[in-house]
DNA sequence: TTTTAAAATGCAACACTATTGCGTTAATTT
DNA sequence: AAATTAACGCAATAGTGTTGCATTTTAAAA
C-alpha cells in the first residue's frame, strides 16, 4: 500500500465526517471547512480516505455522492452491506448499519460492491 | 393526471429501452437516436416516460441513471424493490428483477423508493 | 539539524451530466 | 379547418467531478 500522509485538510476533513450523524457530500463539506483548502483538494482527501478503508461512499438517489464513516472496514476491504435512508425532506442521508438485507442472488454473479438506498422520509420529518 | 402526447420522439425511445437486456443511460439513448432529436428532448421524453410509470431511474454506483422498462407500474406510484447489477467490466446495469431483498426497517422510516444496486462482475464476465 | 524524495496542494482548464427560458412547431380536440 | 397547448429546438447556465502541472509541505534519511 502507497504512504499516505496527514495534513491539515485530511484531519479536518476526517473529523467533519467523523463528528457527523448523517452523511456528507462534497459540497456540504466544502461549506463547513470555510475555505481551509481547494475544493479539488477535497476531492483528493476523500479518494485517499475511502482507499484506506476510513471513509465509504454513498450514491444518493439524485446521483451525488454522500460520504460518511466506515467501522471495521481500515485496512481491508470495503464490505458495506448495510442500508442508506435518504430523507427526501430534509434531504439527509444516514447510515443504518444494522439494517443488513438478505436476498438471493444467482452464483454466476460476482459482488464486489452494494449500494442499498432508501428514500422517503426520516423519523424527524414523518 | 397531466395530458400526454405520442411523439416521435417519445415513441422511438421508448421502443429504444423496452427492446434493451440492460438498462440505458441519457448518453446510450442519445447515442442510438442517431440525433432524431435534441438531446434535451430525451431528458424530458424520459422524465415523462418515468411520470407515466412507464420506465424506471436506476441510480448507477458511478452517479449516472439509467433507465429500464417498467412491468407492473404504470399509472400507479412505482414499486421496485427489485436489485440491479452494474458490471465492472462491461459496464452494463441489469435489471434483476426476481431477486427481492428482505430487512427489517425500523418503522419511523416512511419509504417512497428503493435503489438496490450490486456492482461486480456479470456472469458474461466473471 | 539539514537534506532529500515524493506526497499533497493550488490553480486553471476541462469534461460530463443535467436543467432552464423562450420562441416555435406540431399533436389532439372541437 | 381552427384552436389549444404539449412538446420541441436551441442557446445559455448550473452542478459535479477530473486532469495537468508547477509549487509546497510532510516525513523519512543522512
Ligand atoms: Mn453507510
Ligand atoms: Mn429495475
Ligand atoms: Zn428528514
Ligand atoms: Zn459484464
Amino acid at each position: 500500500m502507497k504512504i499516505t500522509r496527514n495534513t491539515i485538510a485530511k484531519t479536518e476533513i476526517r473529523n467533519l465526517i467523523n463528528s457527523s450523524k448523517v452523511a456528507l457530500s462534497h459540497a456540504e463539506i466544502q461549506q463547513a471547512l470555510n475555505n481551509i483548502c481547494d475544493r479539488v483538494t477535497i476531492y483528493r482527501v476523500l479518494d485517499r480516505l475511502v482507499e484506506e478503508g476510513l471513509v465509504h461512499k454513498i450514491v444518493n438517489v439524485d446521483g451525488v455522492i454522500k460520504y460518511a464513516e466506515c467501522h471495521e472496514c481500515a485496512g481491508e476491504h470495503h464490505h458495506h452491506n448495510h442500508i442508506h435512508f435518504s430523507c427526501q425532506k430534509c434531504k439527509s442521508v444516514t447510515c443504518l448499519e444494522d439494517v443488513e438485507p438478505f436476498f438471493n442472488l444467482p452464483k454466476q454473479y460476482k459482488v464486489m460492491e452494494m449500494n442499498f438506498t432508501l428514500s422517503g422520509l426520516c423519523p424527524q420529518c414523518s
